[in-house]
DNA sequence: CGTTGTCTTGATTACGCTCAACTCAGGTGG
DNA sequence: CCACCTGAGTTGAGCGTAATCAAGACAACG
Protein backbone atom coordinates (compact mmCIF):
# COMPACT_ATOMS: atom_id res chain seq x y z
CA UNK A 1 0.00 0.00 0.00
CA UNK A 2 1.88 3.29 1.15
CA UNK A 3 5.30 3.45 2.70
CA UNK A 4 4.16 5.65 5.04
CA UNK A 5 1.76 4.31 6.91
CA UNK A 6 -1.22 6.64 6.38
CA UNK A 7 -2.27 7.46 9.86
CA UNK A 8 -5.99 7.77 9.01
CA UNK A 9 -5.55 3.96 8.38
CA UNK A 10 -4.25 3.15 11.37
CA UNK A 11 -6.86 5.28 13.47
CA UNK A 12 -9.42 3.51 11.29
CA UNK A 13 -7.80 -0.01 11.88
CA UNK A 14 -8.08 0.33 15.21
CA UNK A 15 -12.27 -0.18 15.19
CA UNK A 16 -12.06 -2.55 12.70
CA UNK A 17 -9.77 -4.97 10.13
CA UNK A 18 -9.92 -3.39 6.85
CA UNK A 19 -9.61 -4.64 3.53
CA UNK A 20 -7.11 -3.38 0.79
CA UNK A 21 -9.87 -2.00 -1.40
CA UNK A 22 -11.20 -0.02 2.20
CA UNK A 23 -7.54 0.75 2.18
CA UNK A 24 -7.31 2.10 -0.81
CA UNK A 25 -10.38 4.26 -0.27
CA UNK A 26 -9.14 6.05 2.64
CA UNK A 27 -5.71 6.75 0.94
CA UNK A 28 -7.55 8.65 -1.40
CA UNK A 29 -9.09 10.83 0.91
CA UNK A 30 -6.22 11.70 2.61
CA UNK A 31 -4.66 13.20 -0.69
CA UNK A 32 -3.34 16.54 0.17
CA UNK A 33 -0.62 16.68 3.08
CA UNK A 34 0.14 20.25 4.17
CA UNK A 35 2.99 21.04 6.45
CA UNK A 36 0.84 23.88 8.46
CA UNK A 37 3.09 25.77 11.53
CA UNK A 38 3.02 26.07 14.63
CA UNK A 39 -0.02 28.80 16.34
CA UNK A 40 -1.62 28.87 12.74
CA UNK A 41 -5.25 29.08 12.17
CA UNK A 42 -7.33 26.03 10.59
CA UNK A 43 -10.22 27.88 10.33
CA UNK A 44 -12.45 30.38 12.90
CA UNK A 45 -15.71 30.55 13.83
CA UNK A 46 -17.97 31.47 11.17
CA UNK A 47 -15.98 30.48 8.14
CA UNK A 48 -17.52 28.03 5.56
CA UNK A 49 -17.37 24.80 6.35
CA UNK A 50 -16.74 22.01 3.75
CA UNK A 51 -14.36 19.92 4.63
CA UNK A 52 -12.81 17.82 7.68
CA UNK A 53 -8.80 17.66 7.86
CA UNK A 54 -7.02 14.25 9.69
CA UNK A 55 -4.35 15.50 11.34
CA UNK A 56 -1.10 13.50 10.62
CA UNK A 57 1.44 15.16 12.90
CA UNK A 58 0.94 17.69 15.37
CA UNK A 59 -1.15 18.71 17.82
CA UNK A 60 -4.37 21.53 17.40
CA UNK A 61 -7.20 22.07 19.68
CA UNK A 62 -10.72 23.68 18.65
CA UNK A 63 -11.99 26.88 20.72
CA UNK A 64 -14.88 29.13 21.19
CA UNK A 65 -14.40 32.80 22.18
CA UNK A 66 -16.31 34.21 25.07
CA UNK A 67 -17.95 37.79 24.24
CA UNK A 68 -15.99 38.78 27.98
CA UNK A 69 -12.58 37.77 26.03
CA UNK A 70 -12.60 34.24 27.85
CA UNK A 71 -11.45 31.06 25.81
CA UNK A 72 -12.60 27.85 26.02
CA UNK A 73 -11.16 24.84 24.55
CA UNK A 74 -13.69 22.20 23.77
CA UNK A 75 -11.01 19.74 22.56
CA UNK A 76 -7.32 18.17 22.04
CA UNK A 77 -6.28 16.46 18.99
CA UNK A 78 -3.61 14.57 18.75
CA UNK A 79 -2.16 12.94 15.21
CA UNK A 80 -4.59 10.32 13.76
CA UNK A 81 -7.62 12.41 14.96
CA UNK A 82 -10.25 13.73 12.32
CA UNK A 83 -10.91 17.42 13.13
CA UNK A 84 -13.85 19.21 12.27
CA UNK A 85 -16.11 16.05 12.12
CA UNK A 86 -19.08 17.44 14.64
CA UNK A 87 -19.65 20.49 11.70
CA UNK A 88 -20.91 17.80 8.86
CA UNK A 89 -24.16 19.09 9.37
CA UNK A 90 -23.43 22.86 9.36
CA UNK A 91 -22.60 25.27 6.79
CA UNK A 92 -20.51 27.12 9.11
CA UNK A 93 -17.63 26.48 11.38
CA UNK A 94 -19.03 26.43 14.67
CA UNK A 95 -15.53 26.78 16.38
CA UNK A 96 -12.20 27.96 15.61
CA UNK A 97 -9.02 25.31 15.44
CA UNK A 98 -5.71 26.37 16.02
CA UNK A 99 -2.43 24.08 15.98
CA UNK A 100 -0.02 24.02 19.12
CA UNK A 101 2.72 22.49 17.01
CA UNK A 102 3.86 22.29 13.71
CA UNK A 103 2.47 19.59 11.91
CA UNK A 104 0.83 17.81 8.97
CA UNK A 105 -3.02 17.81 7.62
CA UNK A 106 -5.04 16.13 5.13
CA UNK A 107 -8.26 17.95 3.69
CA UNK A 108 -11.50 15.39 3.18
CA UNK A 109 -14.20 17.42 1.61
CA UNK A 110 -17.83 16.87 2.91
CA UNK A 111 -18.92 15.83 -0.57
CA UNK A 112 -16.31 12.43 -0.39
CA UNK A 113 -18.14 11.36 2.55
CA UNK A 114 -20.79 10.55 0.31
CA UNK A 115 -18.37 8.31 -1.52
CA UNK A 116 -17.44 6.52 1.39
CA UNK A 117 -20.79 5.80 2.37
CA UNK A 118 -21.55 4.35 -0.69
CA UNK A 119 -18.36 2.36 -1.08
CA UNK A 120 -18.07 1.11 1.97
CA UNK A 121 -20.29 0.01 4.62
CA UNK A 122 -17.83 -1.10 7.23
CA UNK A 123 -16.09 2.39 6.75
CA UNK A 124 -19.72 4.22 7.04
CA UNK A 125 -19.79 2.69 10.57
CA UNK A 126 -16.30 2.96 11.92
CA UNK A 127 -16.81 6.89 10.75
CA UNK A 128 -19.65 6.73 13.18
CA UNK A 129 -18.17 5.08 15.64
CA UNK A 130 -15.28 7.75 15.39
CA UNK A 131 -17.94 10.15 15.83
CA UNK A 132 -19.20 8.35 18.60
CA UNK A 133 -15.98 8.45 20.57
CA UNK A 134 -15.21 12.07 19.98
CA UNK A 135 -18.58 12.77 21.60
CA UNK A 136 -18.08 10.47 24.63
CA UNK A 137 -14.86 12.65 24.99
CA UNK A 138 -17.08 15.32 25.01
CA UNK A 139 -19.16 14.15 27.09
CA UNK A 140 -16.35 13.42 30.07
CA UNK A 141 -15.03 17.01 29.47
CA UNK A 142 -18.56 18.20 30.25
CA UNK A 143 -18.92 16.39 33.49
CA UNK A 144 -15.15 17.63 34.52
CA UNK A 145 -15.67 20.85 34.08
CA UNK A 146 -19.17 20.98 35.35
CA UNK A 147 -18.72 18.85 38.86
CA UNK A 148 -14.65 18.52 39.56
CA UNK A 149 -12.60 20.57 42.06
CA UNK A 150 -9.46 22.52 39.94
CA UNK A 151 -7.40 19.28 41.59
CA UNK A 152 -9.93 16.41 40.17
CA UNK A 153 -9.85 18.46 36.90
CA UNK A 154 -6.28 18.58 36.18
CA UNK A 155 -5.79 14.92 37.87
CA UNK A 156 -8.57 13.86 35.23
CA UNK A 157 -7.14 15.88 32.36
CA UNK A 158 -3.29 14.41 32.58
CA UNK A 159 -4.67 10.55 32.99
CA UNK A 160 -7.11 10.96 30.31
CA UNK A 161 -4.04 12.87 27.68
CA UNK A 162 -2.04 9.73 29.04
CA UNK A 163 -3.93 7.03 27.89
CA UNK A 164 -4.51 8.77 24.72
CA UNK A 165 -1.08 9.32 24.14
CA UNK A 166 -0.44 5.36 25.33
CA UNK A 167 -2.44 4.61 22.74
CA UNK A 168 -0.69 5.79 19.54
CA UNK A 169 2.94 5.81 20.85
CA UNK A 170 4.20 2.78 22.39
CA UNK A 171 4.72 2.46 26.09
CA UNK A 172 5.75 5.72 27.49
CA UNK A 173 5.85 4.56 31.16
CA UNK A 174 4.45 6.98 33.05
CA UNK A 175 6.09 9.70 31.56
CA UNK A 176 5.24 12.32 28.48
CA UNK A 177 5.66 15.35 26.92
CA UNK A 178 2.52 17.94 26.80
CA UNK A 179 2.96 20.94 25.01
CA UNK A 180 0.42 23.59 26.29
CA UNK A 181 1.27 26.34 28.53
CA UNK A 182 -0.75 26.70 31.55
CA UNK A 183 -2.71 29.40 29.87
CA UNK A 184 -4.07 26.87 27.51
CA UNK A 185 -4.22 24.10 30.37
CA UNK A 186 -6.59 26.89 32.04
CA UNK A 187 -8.78 27.69 29.14
CA UNK A 188 -9.18 23.85 28.72
CA UNK A 189 -10.20 23.29 31.90
CA UNK A 190 -12.34 25.94 32.89
CA UNK A 191 -9.77 27.53 35.75
CA UNK A 192 -7.67 30.95 35.87
CA UNK A 193 -3.65 30.37 34.73
CA UNK A 194 -2.69 31.65 37.90
CA UNK A 195 -4.80 28.76 39.33
CA UNK A 196 -3.16 25.92 37.06
CA UNK A 197 0.02 27.01 38.61
CA UNK A 198 -1.36 26.50 42.11
CA UNK A 199 -3.06 22.98 41.37
CA UNK A 200 0.39 21.52 40.01
CA UNK A 201 2.15 22.69 43.43
CA UNK A 202 -0.53 20.89 45.03
CA UNK A 203 -0.69 17.67 43.06
CA UNK A 204 3.51 17.19 43.17
CA UNK A 205 3.40 18.17 46.66
CA UNK A 206 1.18 15.44 47.32
CA UNK A 207 3.59 13.18 45.04
CA UNK A 208 0.42 12.86 42.23
CA UNK A 209 2.35 13.94 39.33
CA UNK A 210 5.83 15.78 38.68
CA UNK A 211 6.66 18.45 35.69
CA UNK A 212 9.34 19.85 34.19
CA UNK A 213 8.43 22.59 31.96
CA UNK A 214 6.39 20.65 29.14
CA UNK A 215 7.61 16.97 30.68
CA UNK A 216 4.75 15.25 32.89
CA UNK A 217 5.61 12.22 35.09
CA UNK A 218 3.08 10.16 36.86
CA UNK A 219 4.51 8.27 39.40
CA UNK A 220 1.58 6.14 40.20
CA UNK A 221 -1.12 6.23 37.55
CA UNK A 222 -3.79 4.83 39.89
CA UNK A 223 -3.66 7.24 42.94
CA UNK A 224 -3.82 9.69 39.35
CA UNK A 225 -6.93 7.55 38.82
CA UNK A 226 -8.38 7.93 41.83
CA UNK A 227 -7.35 11.48 42.47
CA UNK A 228 -9.67 12.54 39.18
CA UNK A 229 -12.52 10.06 39.69
CA UNK A 230 -10.98 8.61 36.42
CA UNK A 231 -12.91 5.90 34.57
CA UNK A 232 -11.57 4.77 31.24
CA UNK A 233 -14.59 3.27 30.09
CA UNK A 234 -15.37 5.90 27.75
CA UNK A 235 -11.69 5.64 25.91
CA UNK A 236 -10.66 2.04 25.32
CA UNK A 237 -13.15 -0.62 27.16
CA UNK A 238 -16.06 -0.74 25.08
CA UNK A 239 -15.35 0.44 21.63
CA UNK A 240 -16.97 -2.24 19.20
CA UNK A 241 -15.74 -3.11 16.45
CA UNK A 242 -18.73 -3.19 13.87
CA UNK A 243 -18.67 -5.77 11.37
CA UNK A 244 -19.82 -5.11 7.59
CA UNK A 245 -22.10 -8.59 6.29
CA UNK A 246 -19.55 -9.18 3.69
CA UNK A 247 -16.63 -9.13 5.59
CA UNK B 1 -48.59 6.26 4.59
CA UNK B 2 -49.10 6.31 8.66
CA UNK B 3 -51.85 7.89 10.35
CA UNK B 4 -49.98 9.71 13.03
CA UNK B 5 -47.45 10.96 11.90
CA UNK B 6 -43.99 9.66 12.55
CA UNK B 7 -41.96 11.46 14.77
CA UNK B 8 -39.11 10.61 13.37
CA UNK B 9 -39.30 11.06 10.08
CA UNK B 10 -41.15 14.46 10.95
CA UNK B 11 -37.61 14.81 12.36
CA UNK B 12 -35.71 13.61 9.69
CA UNK B 13 -37.89 15.44 7.46
CA UNK B 14 -36.11 18.80 8.79
CA UNK B 15 -33.30 18.15 7.09
CA UNK B 16 -33.74 16.79 4.07
CA UNK B 17 -36.93 15.84 1.81
CA UNK B 18 -37.65 12.26 2.04
CA UNK B 19 -38.57 9.71 -1.15
CA UNK B 20 -41.55 6.93 0.02
CA UNK B 21 -39.62 4.57 0.16
CA UNK B 22 -37.30 6.48 2.55
CA UNK B 23 -40.29 7.03 4.83
CA UNK B 24 -41.42 3.89 4.90
CA UNK B 25 -37.95 2.33 5.61
CA UNK B 26 -38.10 4.96 8.81
CA UNK B 27 -41.43 3.72 9.74
CA UNK B 28 -40.00 0.13 9.58
CA UNK B 29 -37.63 1.19 12.22
CA UNK B 30 -40.31 2.91 14.55
CA UNK B 31 -41.92 -0.58 15.33
CA UNK B 32 -42.29 -1.02 18.76
CA UNK B 33 -43.75 1.93 20.66
CA UNK B 34 -43.86 1.86 23.64
CA UNK B 35 -45.53 3.55 27.14
CA UNK B 36 -43.13 4.34 29.34
CA UNK B 37 -44.33 6.34 32.87
CA UNK B 38 -42.76 9.50 34.32
CA UNK B 39 -39.28 9.56 36.22
CA UNK B 40 -38.44 5.43 35.02
CA UNK B 41 -35.51 4.36 33.67
CA UNK B 42 -34.82 3.68 30.14
CA UNK B 43 -31.05 2.20 31.35
CA UNK B 44 -28.19 2.68 33.50
CA UNK B 45 -24.58 3.73 32.93
CA UNK B 46 -22.77 0.31 32.07
CA UNK B 47 -25.67 -1.53 30.56
CA UNK B 48 -25.48 -3.31 27.09
CA UNK B 49 -26.09 -1.21 24.48
CA UNK B 50 -27.64 -2.26 21.84
CA UNK B 51 -30.25 0.07 20.33
CA UNK B 52 -31.05 3.67 20.61
CA UNK B 53 -34.74 4.84 20.95
CA UNK B 54 -36.27 7.49 19.74
CA UNK B 55 -38.24 9.78 22.30
CA UNK B 56 -42.20 9.88 20.40
CA UNK B 57 -44.12 11.66 23.29
CA UNK B 58 -42.87 12.94 26.50
CA UNK B 59 -39.13 14.62 28.24
CA UNK B 60 -36.48 12.42 29.06
CA UNK B 61 -32.69 13.24 30.43
CA UNK B 62 -29.61 11.31 30.40
CA UNK B 63 -26.71 11.69 33.11
CA UNK B 64 -24.08 10.85 34.87
CA UNK B 65 -23.44 10.20 38.99
CA UNK B 66 -20.40 10.77 40.43
CA UNK B 67 -18.41 9.51 43.82
CA UNK B 68 -19.32 12.43 45.58
CA UNK B 69 -23.41 11.89 45.06
CA UNK B 70 -23.42 15.03 42.39
CA UNK B 71 -24.75 14.23 39.32
CA UNK B 72 -25.16 15.64 35.91
CA UNK B 73 -27.35 15.99 33.39
CA UNK B 74 -26.00 15.69 30.58
CA UNK B 75 -28.93 16.10 27.74
CA UNK B 76 -32.75 16.71 27.96
CA UNK B 77 -34.43 14.98 25.34
CA UNK B 78 -37.63 16.52 23.46
CA UNK B 79 -40.36 14.75 21.41
CA UNK B 80 -38.65 13.74 18.26
CA UNK B 81 -35.10 13.20 20.14
CA UNK B 82 -33.02 10.05 19.33
CA UNK B 83 -31.17 8.54 22.03
CA UNK B 84 -28.24 6.95 22.40
CA UNK B 85 -26.93 7.85 19.58
CA UNK B 86 -23.74 8.57 21.18
CA UNK B 87 -23.45 4.54 22.47
CA UNK B 88 -23.22 3.23 18.60
CA UNK B 89 -19.54 2.45 19.24
CA UNK B 90 -19.82 1.10 22.79
CA UNK B 91 -20.79 -2.45 23.81
CA UNK B 92 -21.86 -0.66 27.08
CA UNK B 93 -24.18 2.50 28.45
CA UNK B 94 -21.91 5.34 29.37
CA UNK B 95 -24.98 7.30 30.78
CA UNK B 96 -28.19 6.63 32.46
CA UNK B 97 -31.67 8.26 30.95
CA UNK B 98 -34.73 8.75 32.85
CA UNK B 99 -38.09 9.92 31.86
CA UNK B 100 -39.15 13.57 33.04
CA UNK B 101 -42.62 12.75 32.05
CA UNK B 102 -45.22 9.78 31.45
CA UNK B 103 -44.07 9.24 27.37
CA UNK B 104 -43.81 6.77 24.62
CA UNK B 105 -40.30 5.65 23.24
CA UNK B 106 -39.65 3.04 20.06
CA UNK B 107 -36.90 0.77 19.82
CA UNK B 108 -34.31 0.83 17.05
CA UNK B 109 -31.60 -1.68 17.36
CA UNK B 110 -27.81 -0.83 16.24
CA UNK B 111 -27.85 -3.70 13.64
CA UNK B 112 -30.56 -2.21 11.56
CA UNK B 113 -28.38 1.14 11.49
CA UNK B 114 -26.54 -1.52 8.86
CA UNK B 115 -29.63 -1.89 6.96
CA UNK B 116 -30.34 1.69 6.95
CA UNK B 117 -26.52 2.58 5.83
CA UNK B 118 -26.65 0.43 2.84
CA UNK B 119 -30.20 1.02 1.48
CA UNK B 120 -30.34 4.81 1.57
CA UNK B 121 -27.43 7.36 1.12
CA UNK B 122 -29.68 10.70 1.90
CA UNK B 123 -30.73 8.78 5.27
CA UNK B 124 -27.40 8.08 6.42
CA UNK B 125 -26.32 11.66 5.86
CA UNK B 126 -29.58 12.69 7.70
CA UNK B 127 -28.38 10.44 10.75
CA UNK B 128 -25.26 11.83 10.31
CA UNK B 129 -26.23 15.49 10.76
CA UNK B 130 -28.59 14.35 13.29
CA UNK B 131 -25.80 13.33 15.24
CA UNK B 132 -23.44 16.41 14.62
CA UNK B 133 -26.47 18.55 15.87
CA UNK B 134 -26.36 16.50 18.80
CA UNK B 135 -22.86 17.25 19.39
CA UNK B 136 -23.29 20.93 18.64
CA UNK B 137 -26.01 21.16 21.52
CA UNK B 138 -23.41 19.36 23.72
CA UNK B 139 -20.53 21.74 22.83
CA UNK B 140 -22.62 24.77 23.76
CA UNK B 141 -23.59 22.93 27.05
CA UNK B 142 -19.71 22.23 27.66
CA UNK B 143 -19.27 26.18 27.26
CA UNK B 144 -21.93 27.24 28.89
CA UNK B 145 -21.11 25.25 32.10
CA UNK B 146 -17.71 26.00 31.69
CA UNK B 147 -17.73 29.66 31.75
CA UNK B 148 -20.86 31.84 32.47
CA UNK B 149 -22.31 32.76 35.51
CA UNK B 150 -25.41 31.21 37.47
CA UNK B 151 -27.37 34.34 35.83
CA UNK B 152 -25.45 33.53 32.11
CA UNK B 153 -26.15 29.44 32.51
CA UNK B 154 -30.11 30.16 33.27
CA UNK B 155 -30.65 32.69 30.82
CA UNK B 156 -29.04 30.35 28.03
CA UNK B 157 -30.74 27.34 29.12
CA UNK B 158 -33.96 29.28 28.99
CA UNK B 159 -33.19 30.44 25.83
CA UNK B 160 -32.11 27.10 24.29
CA UNK B 161 -35.23 25.10 25.75
CA UNK B 162 -37.55 27.97 24.29
CA UNK B 163 -35.97 27.80 20.61
CA UNK B 164 -36.16 24.07 20.89
CA UNK B 165 -39.52 23.70 22.25
CA UNK B 166 -40.59 26.36 19.12
CA UNK B 167 -39.75 24.31 16.12
CA UNK B 168 -41.39 21.40 16.73
CA UNK B 169 -44.79 23.02 19.12
CA UNK B 170 -45.93 26.22 16.68
CA UNK B 171 -45.84 29.41 17.96
CA UNK B 172 -45.88 30.08 22.01
CA UNK B 173 -44.97 33.62 21.99
CA UNK B 174 -42.61 33.86 24.94
CA UNK B 175 -44.13 31.00 27.07
CA UNK B 176 -43.74 27.63 27.61
CA UNK B 177 -43.91 24.66 30.56
CA UNK B 178 -41.34 23.95 31.51
CA UNK B 179 -41.27 20.40 33.52
CA UNK B 180 -38.11 20.60 35.46
CA UNK B 181 -37.32 20.48 39.54
CA UNK B 182 -35.16 23.27 40.56
CA UNK B 183 -32.96 20.56 41.70
CA UNK B 184 -32.81 19.20 37.92
CA UNK B 185 -32.19 22.28 36.67
CA UNK B 186 -29.30 22.32 39.27
CA UNK B 187 -27.97 19.17 38.01
CA UNK B 188 -28.18 20.07 34.28
CA UNK B 189 -26.26 23.81 35.21
CA UNK B 190 -23.95 22.88 37.71
CA UNK B 191 -25.23 24.47 40.29
CA UNK B 192 -27.06 24.15 43.80
CA UNK B 193 -30.76 23.76 44.14
CA UNK B 194 -30.69 26.93 46.31
CA UNK B 195 -28.58 29.15 44.30
CA UNK B 196 -30.69 28.38 41.17
CA UNK B 197 -33.98 29.17 43.33
CA UNK B 198 -31.76 32.21 44.00
CA UNK B 199 -30.67 33.11 40.57
CA UNK B 200 -34.61 32.61 39.18
CA UNK B 201 -34.84 35.73 41.37
CA UNK B 202 -32.71 37.57 40.43
CA UNK B 203 -33.77 37.01 36.65
CA UNK B 204 -37.29 37.62 37.67
CA UNK B 205 -36.35 41.20 39.59
CA UNK B 206 -34.73 42.40 36.17
CA UNK B 207 -37.56 41.37 34.27
CA UNK B 208 -35.70 39.14 32.31
CA UNK B 209 -38.04 35.81 33.11
CA UNK B 210 -41.49 34.80 35.66
CA UNK B 211 -42.11 31.46 36.53
CA UNK B 212 -44.57 30.11 38.49
CA UNK B 213 -44.39 26.58 39.13
CA UNK B 214 -43.45 25.18 35.52
CA UNK B 215 -44.21 27.92 33.68
CA UNK B 216 -41.78 30.21 32.43
CA UNK B 217 -42.79 33.38 30.63
CA UNK B 218 -40.17 35.29 28.42
CA UNK B 219 -41.28 38.76 28.13
CA UNK B 220 -38.37 39.92 25.91
CA UNK B 221 -36.37 37.36 23.69
CA UNK B 222 -33.33 39.45 22.60
CA UNK B 223 -32.60 40.75 26.17
CA UNK B 224 -32.47 36.61 27.25
CA UNK B 225 -30.18 36.24 24.68
CA UNK B 226 -28.08 39.23 25.52
CA UNK B 227 -28.14 38.15 29.05
CA UNK B 228 -26.91 34.18 28.18
CA UNK B 229 -24.42 35.34 25.44
CA UNK B 230 -27.18 33.35 23.27
CA UNK B 231 -25.95 32.92 19.59
CA UNK B 232 -28.46 30.03 18.03
CA UNK B 233 -26.18 29.15 15.01
CA UNK B 234 -26.02 26.13 16.48
CA UNK B 235 -29.22 25.03 16.91
CA UNK B 236 -31.03 26.91 13.57
CA UNK B 237 -29.04 28.81 10.96
CA UNK B 238 -26.66 26.25 9.40
CA UNK B 239 -28.57 23.15 9.25
CA UNK B 240 -27.35 21.83 5.78
CA UNK B 241 -29.48 19.34 3.97
CA UNK B 242 -27.42 17.29 2.30
CA UNK B 243 -28.44 15.26 -1.05
CA UNK B 244 -28.61 12.12 -2.06
CA UNK B 245 -26.81 12.07 -5.55
CA UNK B 246 -29.93 10.04 -7.04
CA UNK B 247 -32.70 12.89 -5.75
C1' DC C 1 23.33 41.49 29.80
C1' DG C 2 18.89 43.11 28.99
C1' DT C 3 14.36 41.75 27.18
C1' DT C 4 10.40 38.96 26.80
C1' DG C 5 7.13 35.71 28.00
C1' DT C 6 5.87 32.17 31.16
C1' DC C 7 5.38 30.77 35.60
C1' DT C 8 5.13 31.50 40.73
C1' DT C 9 3.69 33.47 45.02
C1' DG C 10 1.04 36.54 48.03
C1' DA C 11 -3.03 39.37 49.33
C1' DT C 12 -7.61 40.34 48.60
C1' DT C 13 -12.16 39.60 46.72
C1' DA C 14 -16.34 37.33 45.03
C1' DC C 15 -19.39 33.88 43.47
C1' DG C 16 -21.70 30.19 44.58
C1' DC C 17 -21.96 26.29 48.25
C1' DT C 18 -23.63 24.51 52.64
C1' DC C 19 -26.47 24.31 56.45
C1' DA C 20 -30.59 25.46 58.54
C1' DA C 21 -34.92 27.52 59.30
C1' DC C 22 -39.01 28.91 57.23
C1' DT C 23 -42.96 29.34 53.69
C1' DC C 24 -46.16 27.49 50.81
C1' DA C 25 -49.08 24.36 47.99
C1' DG C 26 -51.08 20.04 47.46
C1' DG C 27 -52.64 15.79 49.27
C1' DT C 28 -54.55 12.82 52.97
C1' DG C 29 -57.21 11.33 56.68
C1' DG C 30 -60.03 12.15 60.64
C1' DC D 1 -63.96 21.00 56.54
C1' DC D 2 -60.04 21.37 58.94
C1' DA D 3 -55.51 19.51 60.80
C1' DC D 4 -51.64 17.49 59.52
C1' DC D 5 -48.02 15.91 56.61
C1' DT D 6 -44.93 16.11 52.83
C1' DG D 7 -41.95 17.87 49.30
C1' DA D 8 -40.58 21.73 46.75
C1' DG D 9 -39.05 26.19 46.94
C1' DT D 10 -37.30 30.42 49.50
C1' DT D 11 -34.37 33.14 52.46
C1' DG D 12 -30.48 34.15 55.57
C1' DA D 13 -25.75 33.54 57.59
C1' DG D 14 -21.26 31.92 57.13
C1' DC D 15 -17.77 29.68 54.52
C1' DG D 16 -14.60 28.00 50.88
C1' DT D 17 -12.71 27.55 46.39
C1' DA D 18 -11.00 29.74 42.85
C1' DA D 19 -10.68 34.54 40.54
C1' DT D 20 -8.30 38.81 40.33
C1' DC D 21 -4.64 41.95 40.90
C1' DA D 22 0.05 42.71 41.47
C1' DA D 23 4.81 41.84 42.27
C1' DG D 24 8.61 38.92 41.75
C1' DA D 25 11.33 34.71 39.86
C1' DC D 26 12.98 32.26 36.17
C1' DA D 27 14.23 30.62 31.57
C1' DA D 28 15.05 31.36 26.82
C1' DC D 29 16.69 34.32 23.48
C1' DG D 30 18.66 37.96 21.24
Amino acid sequence: MNQEKSCIIQHFSHYCSLTKEEKQLLNSLEDSPTEIKANSLLWEMGDPANEFCTLKSGWAYSYRHLENGDRQILEVFLPGDIIGLREFAFAQRLESVRMISDGVICHFPHKRMLDLFQQSLTLTSVLFAISSRQQALLTERLVNLARRSARQKMAHFLHEMYLRLRQTSDDISGQFRLPLSQEQLADILGLSPVHVSRTFSALSEDGLVFRDRHHVTIPNLKALAAEGEFDDCYLTDNVRPLRDHSS
